[in-house]
DNA sequence: TATTGTTATACTCTATAACTATA
DNA sequence: TATAGTTATAGAGTATAACAATA
């Protein structure tokens, strides 16, 4: 009688950082379409318009890098947004091998056009954490990626 | 002068959740193939092997829906597990559309040849985070996604 | 009618290596 | 020699819909 239905014993998985970051990812992916998918928006393409209206004329590989995007992905995103008119492409005169990215008029307007629901989508409650829990559960992510101090 | 050399400024993004879970699942997975990337396995082909370890008979739907796995995918997955020799595939008498899921003795061989390094390599210490709040982290996690109360 | 697994298709993302132009 | 971006290719992973067998 192993079958136990529908139920499943995750064993120590259960307990694995990875796992658990893993499902927990899912499950935010998926928040994040029930609350922008009408924008028909997805996280990498606002990711990369969030960080190019804060860091404008950023150099494309040092974007790939801090996004952990392939340099050869990068390229097709970034003409992808190019030919989608969100972005352009400058090549400064101190070092003609690399590419500055800067958001066009359009792309910054997007960037405006989405920030209120996003605001929104980040405010609203993630499962049935406290506000506390959150707060803590950011910054423990914020400290495995170095982003923090204690 | 936007540019600030290898800098870059995550925005309101470094405070999303998704975005820190994203970052934080995408270097989790980079510790996984540095500890274990020797053993020639992958994350969700461990995962697997040990779900089927800890439910033997396990429903073949059933199995995707806790692993967040389309059906058409795990149909492939277990396909290939099977060619490989690691899990066979019955159908229940009392339900003829199903399939259940086994590990063979190969298949459960391979798990105890992985778990060994598998536990190392989730005893080794994470970032700079003390073990209370990796603790601390993971009892979080496991509140979002609802696997335990407060 | 609904569900389980399957097949087929398309798209996204990832990984790798070879190439160019510049440094 | 090394680096930044590009191109090409192959392989995972994902999403969707249509289908057969069974419930």
């Amino acid at each position: 009688m192993p079958d136990r239905g529908d139920q499943l014993d995750y064993g120590q998985l259960g307990h694995s950082l990875g796992f658990l970051l893993r499902l927990a990812q899912l499950r935010s992916f998926a928040n994040f379409y029930k609350d922008m998918g009408e924008l028909n928006i997805r996280p990498g393409e606002m990711t990369m318009l969030f960080v190019l209206a804060e860091n404008p004329g950023v150099r494309q590989g040092v974007l790939a890098k801090a996004l952990r995007i392939k340099r050869a992905h990068m390229t097709k995103m970034v003409h992808g947004m190019e030919s989608e008119g969100l972005v352009t492409r400058t090549v400064p005169a101190d070092d003609k091998r690399s590419v500055e990215l800067w958001l066009t008029e359009d792309g910054a307007a997007r960037v405006e056009a989405v920030r209120p629901m996003f605001e929104q989508h980040e405010a609203r409650p993630v499962g049935d954490l406290s506000g506390a829990e959150v707060a803590e559960l950011k910054h423990l992510l914020r400290r495995f990626m170095g982003m923090e101090k204690r």
